[in-house]
DNA sequence: TGCGAATATGCTAATGTGATCATAACGGGC
DNA sequence: GCCCGTTATGATCACATTAGCATATTCGCA
């Protein structure tokens, strides 16, 4: 083992890198959540939510129950609220910025 | 602004989801860190490591200094530790998983 | 000035990702 | 069983990411 648990820590923040995907991690971090009221919240197109919850799905970071009609998700790991919001401060800190790429030397 | 911080966020967790990119910042979050003493501990391509180098330039979450022939990089966001250390958690707890999409429905 | 070490950059091929559209699958009520 | 609402899946296209290779750039030094 080279690689430790590295690859799956890499796969996990991927899985978290994307804008729709963290809006849904932060619902389900308040209450589980039905399918649609994630897409009305969310106002995107079914498919590509279900995309999204599909991506979750695979890595294992929520689970789904249907209640007659409606699919309810709910988070397996309650550590990702965690992860986000160490993110969140991180941003906070960085500042805007985001296509520079030039002086990255300090001036002096 | 409908969109808060959350694509930025996004970005920043992207550019942490990659292998050797988390490898990159745990070393530097122990001290700043030469180009080449990076890539001989790990062991890939130069140019691989220069552009994975460039992504976390270009997001401003570190930053060079030459020094002689040599490139330092330093952090400049120190809180990406806690991000890292957050997902390190979250999969210990997750567990190993990872490709299985089958029975997201709880058996019962 | 010319050379060599260290690093960056450009190009390309392979692969992955995300959005959209169409369609399938499932559950409930009639 | 049939229709409808809800969600999942498949196909496709555009675009991004990554690795590898070649080449350029920069700096120190003889």
């Amino acid at each position: 083992m080279g690689s430790r648990s590295v690859d799956r820590e890499a796969d996990l923040l991927r899985a978290l890198g994307h804008t729709t995907r963290i809006r849904v991690i932060e619902m389900l971090t308040e209450r589980d959540t039905c399918f649609c009221d994630m897409q009305s919240a969310l106002k995107i197109e079914q498919a590509t939510l279900s995309q999204h919850l599909q991506v979750l799905r695979r890595m294992r970071l929520v689970t789904s129950r249907k209640a007659g009609t409606q699919t309810i998700y709910r988070l397996t790991n309650l550590r990702l609220g965690a992860i986000l919001q160490a993110a969140t401060a991180a941003c906070a800190t960085g500042e805007p910025a985001a296509e520079a790429e030039d002086l990255q030397l300090e001036p002096n």
